[in-house]
DNA sequence: ATATTTTCTTAACGTCGCGGAAACATACTC
DNA sequence: GAGTATGTTTCCGCGACGTTAAGAAAATAT
């Protein structure tokens, strides 16, 4: 499960091109093909990077990068625009929106993954689907694996959500709503004490190699994922 | 890093001056003047790798490439264009037709080595035609043939594709949406769960010699081939 | 061309695992 | 010891997956 990548782009051929060479790179994406229709999916379940188009009908891919970088939680998503021209202009207009990286057509497809994975080291790397270790904790993020000692560990979808989240974001403590918004994901609203069942989930599965102790119990404030005690 | 190295152009003087470099870099080469004769030559003995020029008397290039990508023991094969304009269309119709990666003319030799190193290596396992072999399977994409413990197994084309698919990218889980993209390719819009149709013939017919284990479910995230339980 | 066979795709149904809520038990704080 | 926060267990419904069958399409043979 490396990230989630959001085409945009009113060609669908070039959608579909993209596409294909994401998935070939082990990258899930959806596509676009307007900048509304971009921010509604944005909003639905927000990517972990952008590749937007600068020049489509309607409103272009800068408005639209401008519109994400005034919204706190969507700022923080990276955007390679994809522009025809190298205009120096754009370019800096783009920047000052919060572009993080420009690819002129055409690119060829290394190219194009050469920039993805630099700005998603640099943003989110959490998503560029590299293995997390932690101490003797190993988590595969796309070969959906787990090992405590180099013995695997079986868990189930949301556990391995929830480790995978607490693995890339640990010595921090977040409260069950703040769980619920990033592991579940934004507009699904389930019951607080449903996180503690699963924070339960994962201690038993993580107790085989003696790993529980590292999901702690913050009392009034949440949990946390630490390897000091 | 030898290998055999297809040259398509019809200028006989391009031909020679790419062949010297290769030749220089340690790569076996011959070479072709047309789409047709690349085809021939291609079926006789098949390259490790194609530098097909874009403009051709009779058929062009992208031509050729879509052919290629149609012959499932073929389509491996990586191909790197060759093109004068970096018109973006036609740049977009090569993608569809499974090439590579591109490089514009005039190109220096390093430039063209640099590509075809990083093409090569990236599609080293499944392009030299090679023998996949994990445990006691063994799949060839030349011969079309897949043996388990010595003793032949006889699937569909599909079938075997998403065999040749799953044994080239092992240890790695794949929703159903990245393997319609991959093992169809892409704009092929089928129903979801179609590939699970398949991934049970699949599993039927590699049951033959205890082998459907390796075609693993990740409940909720795709499949897996893997050795490992 | 036509017939035959093979294979692909879809749809329908059965099965099973997982998620989520609720209920109860326990621990901590003041 | 009251009140609140968290741990633990259980159970039901939903949804994901497996499986089968049948019609459509494509490939091959006649």
């Amino acid at each position: 499960m490396a990230g989630r990548i959001l085409i945009v782009d009113d060609e669908p051929a070039i959608c579909e091109m993209i596409g294909f060479t994401l998935a070939g790179a082990g990258f899930e994406y959806d596509t676009a093909a307007s900048a509304n229709e971009a921010e509604r999916k944005i909003a639905d379940r927000p990517p972990d990077m952008i590749l937007l188009d600068w020049m489509m009908p309607g409103p272009n891919g800068v408005e639209l990068a401008r519109r994400l970088s005034k919204n706190s939680s969507l700022r923080e998503i990276p955007i390679i625009m994809l522009t025809a021209k190298d205009d120096e202009r754009d370019m800096l207009t783009g920047f000052g929106a919060g572009v993080d990286d420009y690819v002129t057509k055409p690119f060829s497809p290394p190219e194009l993954m050469a920039r993805i994975r630099a700005v998603m080291r640099r943003a989110v790397p959490h998503a560029t689907g590299e293995m997390l270790r932690v101490s003797g904790l190993a988590l595969d993020p796309v070969g959906h694996r787990v090992e405590a000692d180099g013995e695997e560990l079986k868990l189930g979808p949301t556990e391995f959500r929830l480790l995978q989240f607490f693995m890339s974001h640990a010595e921090r403590v977040y409260n069950r709503t703040q769980l619920i918004d990033l592991v579940w994901g934004p507009g699904v609203y389930i019951e607080e004490r449903t996180v503690d069942v699963h924070i339960r989930r994962l201690r038993e599965a993580l107790a085989k190699g003696g790993y529980d102790r590292m999901i702690q119990t913050v009392r009034g404030a949440g949990y946390r994922f630490s390897n000091r005690d």
